[in-house]
DNA sequence: TTTATATATTAGAATATTCTAATATTAATA
DNA sequence: TATTAATATTAGAATATTCTAATATATAAA
């Protein structure tokens, strides 16, 4: 197996979480802090670290810190394109009735 | 949360994966037979048979049977777009040696 | 320096995924 | 019909992921 897939698939991985995408989507033009992303999603400040930890941890996003809050944005506007190409293929099935 | 995102991620599990991620790429151009596929990838049948059953039932492949073989084919070229990107971004990061 | 706020880490139970081995099914051919 | 080749399914152990609760750390402000 070319390992590259295992690196393309780690990184897939990011993308296979709800959660994860959720942030993904709140960062995709501006950084948020830690607290904003937070709010913005409802989900309990512990698991939003984590998620964040995962993606940081997978280059995909990345943080500075500013005063008292840490400050995430997204590392790469290519991200951005994978994941509006698949809410695509998802919005064609949708208008289609596939689910 | 919205549930679309958890659509979204279902759909995303599919690339989490280095042996699906192989069978897209084989995918990529032509319909290959699952044999063609476990030849190609050297991976056993039973296990080249669960991805693409996994990779079907969330409408990344279809199948349709000539003779005695299944053919596979993409759904949609989008898919190949997607995974493009991505692997994009590792090679941008590879030339730039952030693994 | 104490307190409050923001963020990170850890532990662990619940759940999900992955692979292998064994077996079943399907369709062509002898 | 019996056999063979191709594909699918099942069971189960090993591993990975996810969430929550508790706690730790870091910075700013009182």
């Amino acid at each position: 197996m070319n390992n590259l897939y295992e690196i393309h698939a780690d990184m897939c991985k990011v993308f296979s979480n709800p959660t994860r995408l959720e942030i993904l989507n709140l960062l995709r033009s501006d950084a948020l802090s830690v607290m904003e992303i937070v709010e913005k999603t409802g989900i309990g400040q512990a698991n939003i670290s984590q998620h964040l930890a995962i993606m940081r941890s997978k280059g995909i996003v990345a943080s500075k810190r500013r005063g008292k809050n840490v400050y995430y944005n997204l590392t790469n506007p290519k991200i951005v394109k994978a994941f509006d190409i698949i809410r695509g293929v998802l919005n064609e099935r949708l208008r289609n009735r596939v689910f």
